[in-house]
RNA sequence: CGGGGUGUAAUAUAUUGGUAGUAUACAUGCUUUGGGAGCAUGCGGGCUGGGUUCGAUUCCCAGCACCCCGACCA
C-alpha cells in the first residue's frame, strides 16, 4: 500500500478532551474518529487493525462453532418474551415513528446489546432431535449498550465490537465439556494476539442467571476498570466480586495473592434454561418425548476494547506499538526521497517491489513464495523527514526500512524495530535475508 | 444517575464587558529533505437559549455536549 493512497493525515498535538492513552493515541494517528462519547468510526488502518483481530477470533471459533451474522435491529417482541425489555436498562430503543412521514409505522426496536433474543429463535428452528445436539453458533458484530459512562476511548464504549457465540447442550456433561474447549479457544486466541502472558481466567459471580460457572478473561492493565488477585504459585486468578468465597475455597489468605489492576476482555458463563425455557425451545427424545432444552452457554469477546487494551499495554510516548500479528503493515518503509525520480525513491520503489505482498483473504494460507513476503506500508509522500520518520513511530508498524541519502552512498539501508528501537545498518543486497532473522525477535 | 471540570477556526490554544491573537492544518509561490523545515500571501472562529448591560465571546441562569471521580456494567 502506498501512503498516498491511504486517506488520513495525523496530528501533532492530543485532541483536548481526551485523556485515556488508547483514545489519544488512535485519534493522533487517524486510526479511529469519535463521533460521540464511546461512538467511534474506524479509518482505514484502524480497520486493518480490527479486522486482523477479529480474523484471529475466527480462526479460533472456527473449532468449536459456526459463524453467522445476527441482525443488529430486533423487534421489541422478542425482548418482552424474555423480560427483559424493561429489565436491561443499557438497551437502546429505537421507534419508527415519525409524525411529519406519509409513512405512519410506529413499530418498536431493540437495537441489541447481545443476541440471546435471536440466537434462540433461531436455533429452535434447527435443534429439533436429540441427534442435532450439540451445536453452536457464534458472530462477530457491533452491539449498542447504553452505558451510563462511556469512557477510555475504546475501552468502554457505547457502541463497539463483540464476538458472542452461543452453544446448546443436552447433558451437564456435554456442556461443562465445551465450556473447557471454548476455554483453551480463548486462550489460544489471546496468545495469538499477544496477550497471552498477561490474560487470566478469573472466576467470577453469574451474573443475573445463576450461580453456576462463570469465568472472564482479563487482561493485566493499568487502564482497567476491574481488580483480580493473583495467586502467582499456580497461575490463577480471582476477581474481586467473589474473592472472599475463592479464598475460603482455596484456603488462602489475602496476603498470599498480588493485587492488580485488569482489564476485562473476555467471559464465558453459564444459562442454562433461562432462554430456551423463555422460547420453548423443546427437542424430541430417543424415547420420542419432548422437553426444553436444559443448557445453554454464552460466550464473549471484546474485538474492539482488545485493540484498545493492545495500545494501553504497548503503545508509548512516541505512539503506537503493535504485535505483528495485528499490526495494520508489517513494515513501513520510510522513503526519506527529495523527488520522485531521484535514488533514494528509486531504491524504495525496488525494495517495496520486493518485498509487498497483497493482504491475506481467507482462508489466510498463503504458497511458500507469498509467506517470504510481507504486507508493506510505502510512504512515498513528499514531505520532509522529520514528518515521516515521526509518523512512522506513531503507527507502530513493526519494522521500519528507513532509507536515506546518506546510507545510500554506502549502499545501506536501516531495519528499525518499533518495539525496541533497535536499528541495524545493512546493504541493499542483504535486506531480504536480514529480514527474515529480524522478523523473528518481532513480538 | 450523583459530584467536579471544560466548551473560542478543521486541530491545539491566548486575550478581552467595546475591532478576538498565535501555532498547526489547508490553498498558492519560491527555497528546503535523517527526527514534526523557511519565507511570503491567502482562507477560516466565540455550543444553544434566556438574563444583566448602551454594548456579552467575556458576568449570571438554564440547557446541551465532552472529560474525570463515584454508582452502574445485562
Amino acid at each position: 500500500m502506498l501512503h498516498s493512497k491511504l486517506f488520513l493525515k495525523t496530528k501533532k498535538e492530543a485532541p483536548s478532551d481526551e485523556v485515556a492513552k488508547n483514545a489519544i493515541l488512535l485519534d493522533r494517528a487517524n486510526f479511529i474518529y469519535k463521533e460521540m462519547a464511546g461512538v467511534y468510526s474506524y479509518l482505514p488502518m484502524g480497520l486493518k487493525v480490527l479486522n486482523k483481530i477479529e480474523n484471529l477470533i475466527r480462526k479460533q471459533m472456527d473449532t468449536i462453532g459456526n459463524e453467522i451474522t445476527m441482525s443488529s435491529l430486533a423487534p421489541k417482541e422478542l425482548w418482552e418474551k424474555t423480560g427483559r425489555l424493561e429489565e436491561v436498562d443499557v438497551l437502546f430503543k429505537a421507534s419508527a415513528a415519525n409524525e411529519n412521514s406519509k409513512n405512519k409505522s410506529s413499530n418498536e426496536y431493540v437495537l441489541n446489546s447481545t443476541h440471546e433474543e435471536l440466537i434462540t429463535p433461531i436455533a429452535l428452528e434447527f435443534g429439533k432431535s436429540y441427534k442435532d445436539f450439540p451445536f453452536a453458533y457464534y458472530q462477530i458484530q457491533t452491539k449498542f449498550r447504553n452505558e451510563p459512562r462511556a469512557k477510555s476511548g475504546l475501552l468502554r464504549g457505547r457502541e463497539f465490537r463483540m464476538k458472542d457465540l452461543y452453544s446448546f447442550h443436552l447433558t451437564q456433561e456435554d456442556f461443562e465439556d465445551y465450556y473447557e474447549k471454548a476455554k483453551v479457544a480463548y486462550m489460544n486466541f489471546f496468545k495469538e494476539v499477544g496477550l497471552g502472558e498477561s490474560t487470566f481466567i478469573t472466576s467470577a459471580s453469574g451474573g443475573d442467571f445463576t450461580d453456576k460457572l462463570s469465568h472472564e478473561f482479563q487482561v493485566v492493565c493499568d487502564a482497567g476498570e476491574d481488580i483480580i488477585y493473583l495467586n502467582k504459585n499456580s497461575g490463577t486468578a480471582y476477581n474481586k466480586e467473589v474473592l472472599e468465597i475463592e479464598l475460603k475455597n482455596n484456603n488462602l489468605k489475602v496476603e498470599d495473592l498480588e493485587e492488580l489492576k485488569a482489564c476485562e476482555v473476555g467471559n464465558i458463563f453459564t444459562l442454562e434454561d433461562r432462554f430456551t425455557k423463555s422460547f420453548n425451545f423443546q427437542y424430541t427424545n430417543v424415547d420420542n418425548q419432548k422437553n426444553v432444552v436444559p443448557h445453554m452457554g454464552c460466550y464473549g469477546i471484546g474485538s474492539s476494547r482488545i485493540m484498545g487494551v493492545l495500545v494501553e499495554k504497548f503503545g508509548d510516548e512516541k505512539g503506537l506499538v503493535w504485535p505483528k500479528a495485528v499490526a495494520p503493515f508489517d513494515i513501513e518503509i520510510v522513503s526519506l526521497h527529495k523527488e520522485k525520480n531521484d535514488k533514494v525513491y528509486e531504491v524504495s520503489k525496488n525494495v517495496y517491489q520486493m518485498l509487498n505482498r497483497p493482504p491475506l483473504t481467507p482462508p489466510y494460507q498463503g504458497g511458500e513464495e507469498y509467506s517470504k513476503k510481507y504486507e508493506v506500508l510505502w510512504d512515498d509522500r513528499e514531505l520532509s523527514a522529520g514528518v515521516k520518520l515521526n509518523d512512522a513511530d506513531l503507527y507502530g508498524i513493526p519494522m521500519q526500512i528507513i532509507i536515506g541519502t546518506k546510507n545510500l552512498e554506502e549502499n545501506l539501508v536501516e531495519i528499525k524495530l518499533r518495539h525496541t528501537g533497535e536499528v541495524v545498518k545493512v546493504k541493499v543486497e542483504d535486506l531480504e535475508k536480514e529480514l527474515m532473522s529480524l522478523w523473528q525477535k518481532v513480538f
